[in-house]
DNA sequence: GGGTATGATTTTAT
DNA sequence: ATAAAATCATACCC
């Protein structure tokens, strides 16, 4: 029944010759990942699909000529014993009704094992988990830039992340998954994404000077503190906060050598972030250190509260579909 | 080999 | 639907 569908629809039970692919296509196209670009592996999965398919078949052929032969041989027998006692058509067709079902429920087993094969080749075949790599250095700075040159809000909409994929080569539900994996991970353990947070900052802080030219010194703040300058990537909550404070109050203390080794970086940062007069980074300007834009709790979107913190530069009109799953 | 990093998937909550 | 959180399975490094 279930087994049936299963097989005609990995296309092992379908027809001899193309089932295998089309099914390939399909499971390929089920499981929400790449498309048709890794020939390589699929025709490697298609080997062994095709593979199963052959050996079911020739097991199922087998099973039913064996069934034939059986059946009659058994009539035979039948009809030999009909001559010595008499024998009702009743009896024969019982029989031969025992006879197919007892061929029928090996004939099940051999679907189930196939069923089997059939699920394990596509687990270790099409689960992407399985085949893991890692991006390529210049797609994880891209990404990295993004993130935290968008720390205050780091969703990017449908249009930014088709941007991303592109330039990283990399599919959009790719791109989704590296925000969301990067969203968890850095609020998780904000201290330990520090360093690297402050080297993008200040990668974009000095692309944004070099941009921007200089001579924007006239407005610099008297007070860095106020402005927040590390506060961008110090919407801790509470958990982390020892960090940011020290980093904030610029004193002496150096409880931890992490904290010492950060405070130097934002120290450094502090500078170039005054000299060039702000955090304009271009892409998203404001919001950068706006208090509103840390939300108090800590967090990126606040359930409770909702306030309409939008990317500046996109709209929430952004109504694309997925095309994959 | 063990430990961590990381991309992907699954589950849960809204 | 979307994102967070938990989890998985592998990669990568020592």
């Amino acid at each position: 029944m279930r087994l049936d569908n299963m097989l005609l629809a990995e296309g092992v039970s379908g027809p001899e010759k193309g089932g295998g692919s089309a099914a390939a296509a399909a499971a390929a196209a089920a499981s929400g990942g790449v498309g048709a670009d890794n020939s390589a592996e699929h025709s490697d999965y298609r080997a062994k699909l095709s593979q199963i398919r052959q050996i079911y078949h020739t097991e199922l052929e087998k099973y039913e000529q064996a069934c034939n032969e059986f059946t009659t041989h058994v009539m035979n027998l039948l009809r030999e014993q009909s001559r010595t006692r008499p024998i009702s058509p009743k009896e024969i067709e019982r029989m031969v009704g025992i006879i197919h079902r007892k061929f029928s429920s090996i004939q099940m087993q051999l679907k189930q094992s196939t069923c089997e094969a059939v699920m394990i080749l596509r687990s270790r075949f099409l689960d992407a988990r399985r085949k893991r790599r890692n991006f390529n250095k210049q797609a994880t700075e891209i990404l990295n830039e993004y993130f935290y040159s968008h720390l205050s809000n780091p969703y990017p909409s449908e249009e930014a992340k088709e941007e991303l994929a592109k330039k990283c080569s990399i599919t959009v539900s790719q791109v989704s998954n590296w925000f969301g994996n990067k969203r968890i991970r850095y609020k998780k353990n904000i201290g330990k994404f520090q360093e690297e947070a402050n080297m993008y900052a200040a990668r974009t802080a000095v692309n944004a000077a070099s941009v921007s030219a200089h001579g924007s010194q006239a407005n610099s703040p008297s007070t860095p503190n106020s402005a927040g300058s590390a506060g961008s990537f110090n919407m801790s909550n509470s958990g982390d906060l020892f960090m940011s404070v020290q980093s904030l109050n610029g004193d002496s203390y150096q409880g931890s050598q992490v904290g010492a080794n950060v405070q130097s970086q934002v120290d450094t940062l502090r500078h170039v972030i005054s000299q060039t007069g702000g955090y304009s980074d271009g892409l998203a300007a404001n919001q950068m250190y706006s208090p509103q834009g840390i939300n108090a709790n800590g967090g990126w979107q606040d359930p409770t509260t909702p306030s309409s913190v939008t990317s500046p530069t996109e709209g929430p009109g952004s109504v694309h579909s997925d095309t994959s799953n």
